[in-house]
DNA sequence: CCCTCGATGATAACGGCTCTCACCAGGGCT
DNA sequence: AGCCCTGGTGAGAGCCGTTATCATCGAGGG
């Protein structure tokens, strides 16, 4: 696992898998889904509704902010799309591997970047607990806070 | 650990810290804060603003909304309650106990009952991760969502 | 081509939260 | 006890992310 270019966690993999189950689910071919899921499948982490919107627009495409907020609800809805809430009363969203590795993020209370990590152990105990409350646990949400590497050397 | 009813999670012991990290920091006693904080005090789980504010009005209480979040906001920042954010774009509050027990959450998305939980070990594997991640992590928010007990066994 | 119905996007509405500001009251002081 | 200053309070307006509405567009089967 040497050192090629870190390339998008998001390849055209789940992009395609994607319009294979809009299509599968007899969906019409619509222009602003088609944007949408383009602009997700580009990104390493988590956007937000209006980052998405702001992004489309700048790009000169005409989208809706309505649109986007519903291309992403049937995505989520599809388990296409991971909710991801950092709080703030802002979800943002990021592409949903199907059963592959997925990531958490930690929040710098001071500086507001947005750091992902991934682990394995932690995954497991997640899972662990899941099953001891005798609930079928479908995702979970995690999000630290604090100050980040670089905010808290200083 | 027989079967002593279940006491509240936060006995009065809480009140007593919170009233005496008020004094401490130079706050003047106020009819919206010590009613807050009393509420607070009774539950055994999360409560949203909104929630708390219609319970004390319908206990005869005329607190004003601004000053339910003022007061959380106020033991947010001192760390004396914990903010959860269980998604759907609501804040929910809880007592936070000194260096003690915290718990956190299973959302039900069918019949959106919330189920505290806690586990030793998952707290440790997430204070591994905070610290490999070099970051100074100050909390954690952690909610699992699915069908809980009841729901996913019919 | 046409026609139908899903998809789209401008806009209004909604709801949680925050801001503003005039009024209230705690408590140090005399 | 009475004053006064200042922090605390609450009604209402405002903000902003999200959702609902609805007229229009266009994908795609006949
Ligand atoms: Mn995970
Ligand atoms: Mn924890
Ligand atoms: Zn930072
Ligand atoms: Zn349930």
């Amino acid at each position: 696992m040497a050192a090629h270019a870190h390339t998008h966690a998001t390849g055209s993999g789940w992009k395609q898998h994607v319009l294979a189950s809009f299509a599968h689910e007899g969906f019409r071919a619509g222009g602003a889904r088609a944007v949408v899921v383009e602009l997700l499948a580009e990104q390493d982490c988590c956007l937000s509704a209006q980052e998405i919107f702001d992004r489309l627009r700048a790009g000169g495409r005409k989208v809706g902010i309505a649109s986007v907020y519903r291309v992403l609800d049937q995505l989520a809805q599809m388990q296409l799309v991971q909710r991801v809430d950092v709080g703030g009363g802002v979800s943002r969203f990021e592409a949903a591997h199907p059963g592959g590795d997925h990531h958490h993020h930690l929040v710098c209370d001071d500086c507001g970047r947005v750091v992902a990590f991934e682990d394995e152990r932690l995954e497991a105990e997640l899972d662990r607990v899941g099953k001891s409350l005798g609930a079928r646990v479908a995702a979970h949400d995690l999000v630290l806070h604090g100050a980040c590497a670089d905010c808290s050397q200083k």
